[in-house]
DNA sequence: TTGTATGCGTTATCAG
DNA sequence: CTGATAACGCATACAA
């Protein structure tokens, strides 16, 4: 029977490479280099040690190696809630990228708050992370840049660009959001509304720049009534519908930008009674699944969450490294596509 | 001689409390005992100790902490894939929870591997977890099992029962499909589908015991050609749609357990010019988005998975605290609820 | 009230 | 090739 206490067979948590040793009748030096690989290690003793590992069901405390390498091998990831897809999905990303390293990833949701931002990143710090992704709420905020430099990490921004420099990795909303903006421009639609959040960061300044860029090409600028810029919110979707589609010259198109808008935009839209594409023409970005099944389908910006992950994790590995500057600046950009389906219609008075 | 390369000044991560006592012209216990607010220290030297920290901008090393401790005040989540809005759920309402209590909750994906259930078991043991939260593939997996109890450590089963004991929280999905069936039963359905996955676990038992009995309760019993319970792919719910609606006597109502089966079902529905409620009645689980926006809503078997989370967040801090048996049986179940919608009809034939 | 010394579980550097 | 021992950074019993 397992009844011994504190040192019994299979008591886990309490064994040490000093029990290891001693079954095995070597030192506890030996024991490190087994489990280590060191070459040179007599095959006959490592058997033994190997064995007395085996038995014992023990494995070197990992807090133990953190200590003395001054390394963790784990990964902060901080963003606003796990809860949105999109980061679930660039979370499973850079998971493969780590754990294929040998790095654990730990995420953690700040809810948007900046006091939480600056104490998930100390607590990284005080965990002794190898370094950490960011999803910040705000670019700008002043206690979270200087808690990042004083962090003294490697760090990546994700979909965000902060002003005290290093890397940031994101989608190419820039050409995503110029291709659906071409694209109603070409179907004839003059008024185009949009609908996102996240202001100050480096998506809705991209997003914003492209559809300026757009209506810019054919001699014309954004009308700011039709500007809906501030939340990702779904509740916050479903109200500006209300807004806008009951203006005394409502928008023809909408762009609704942010995955957790979608629902609100669409629910709005029929609680008023209307419908896509014949009262308003809709394009949505990211794609989800609820783009893909809605009735009719819908139109979207599509990009890769799960490569944007990879992509985060591969650049803080190089940076972790290399040994390059922390702020020194490098800006990666994926992809987007749009992906052509039924919820646009081409207006012909 | 280990030389000390040292990194020099605001390093952040190579100063240590030796430094802000030197700063602070004290002993390092005296540090010590300020970071932990241990009565008895003069105020004055407090003030200089807590000036000395401010300035290196130190914080304790966690790993330190830990090792001395034996407690890493961290708690491991484990399930197939963080991209299931299910489990993303979960880690929310535990994260809640821990958090508010000082731990951090770690998360991983195991892709439904075994392999990979027991490499993350093992590797939450070598980093000392203090618990750990699992949603394994099969709750028959001897390797599992086995590599569980070797853990020694406490855990709560999220939706899954092991063998071997221990706590399991999971949804009321017993009364969740009853009531669903039951509601079916009384429109006047007899040929009832069940499309669904995770065979041999808590939740798959549940659901099909309460479907029989359900049936049962009007002298009725499954039909075998109408079960699919091989998968929770999407894929999976697409092709048995095809296989359920192709039959010479198709079912007319169809039970989609499973968030991810939805799409599926939905879409294979369409593929075949079919659609719900007039050629096949339909009720899904979990409540989606998906199942609110589409046309028309579809019913559902509702429950609260962020509080699943919680629950299961709760228990494993109890018996951590408590020090009780780690395989002392508890079963808590959480309240499901059938969200009527617009995707049945009543047979009237 | 504060300082000192020891131990936590490893790894790496020495001798032997 | 192996054993002993000094770090790693912190907490704490024990001294002062």
């Amino acid at each position: 029977m397992a009844g011994k206490k504190g040192q019994g067979g299979i008591a886990g948590g309490r064994i040490t490479a000093q029990d290891v040793a001693a079954r095995a009748g070597v030192s506890i030096g030996t024991v490190s280099r087994v489990i280590n690989s060191v070459p040179g290690v007599k095959p006959a003793i490592a058997a033994k040690v190997q064995k007395a590992i085996d038995e014992l069901g023990w494995s070197p405390n990992l807090a133990a190696q953190t200590i003395r390498a001054s390394s963790s091998r784990m990964i902060g990831f901080i963003f606003s809630d796990i809860r949105n897809p999109l980061y679930a999905m660039m979370t499973k990303g850079a998971e493969e990228v780590l754990s294929a390293r040998g790095y654990l990833l730990v995420t953690a949701s700040s809810d948007g708050q900046a006091a939480k931002e600056v104490a998930l990143i100390n607590l990284f710090k005080r965990r002794r992370a190898d370094g950490m992704i960011l999803t910040v709420e705000r670019e700008g905020d002043a206690e979270v840049n200087q808690t990042v430099s004083r962090a003294s990490m490697p760090y990546v921004m994700m979909e965000r660009e902060l002003p005290i420099g290093g890397m940031s990795v994101g989608a190419d909303h820039y050409n995503g959001i110029r291709q659906a903006t071409d694209y109603l421009l070409g179907l004839g639609h003059r008024r185009i509304a949009v609908i996102t959040g996240g202001r100050g960061t480096r998506v809705a300044r991209d997003r914003m720049r492209a559809f300026q860029d757009s209506l810019a090409a054919r001699g014309m600028a954004p009308d700011d009534d039709l500007m809906k810029l501030d939340s990702f919110a779904s509740e916050y979707g479903y109200r500006q519908m209300s807004v806008l589609l009951g203006m005394r010259d409502p928008p023809t198109a909408v762009l609704s930008l942010g995955v957790r808008l979608l629902p609100g935009v669409v629910s709005g839209l029929r609680n008023l009674g209307k419908s896509y594409p014949d009262d308003v023409s809709l394009i949505c970005s990211n794609d989800t699944d609820l783009a893909t099944m809605a009735s009719p389908p819908i139109t979207a910006v599509r990009y890769d969450a799960m490569a944007l992950g990879r992509l985060a994790a591969e650049a803080l590995l190089d940076r972790i490294g290399s040994g390059e500057a922390l702020t020194s600046p490098l800006r990666i950009e994926l992809a987007t596509e749009l992906v052509l389906r039924g919820s646009c219609r081409a207006l012909t008075d």
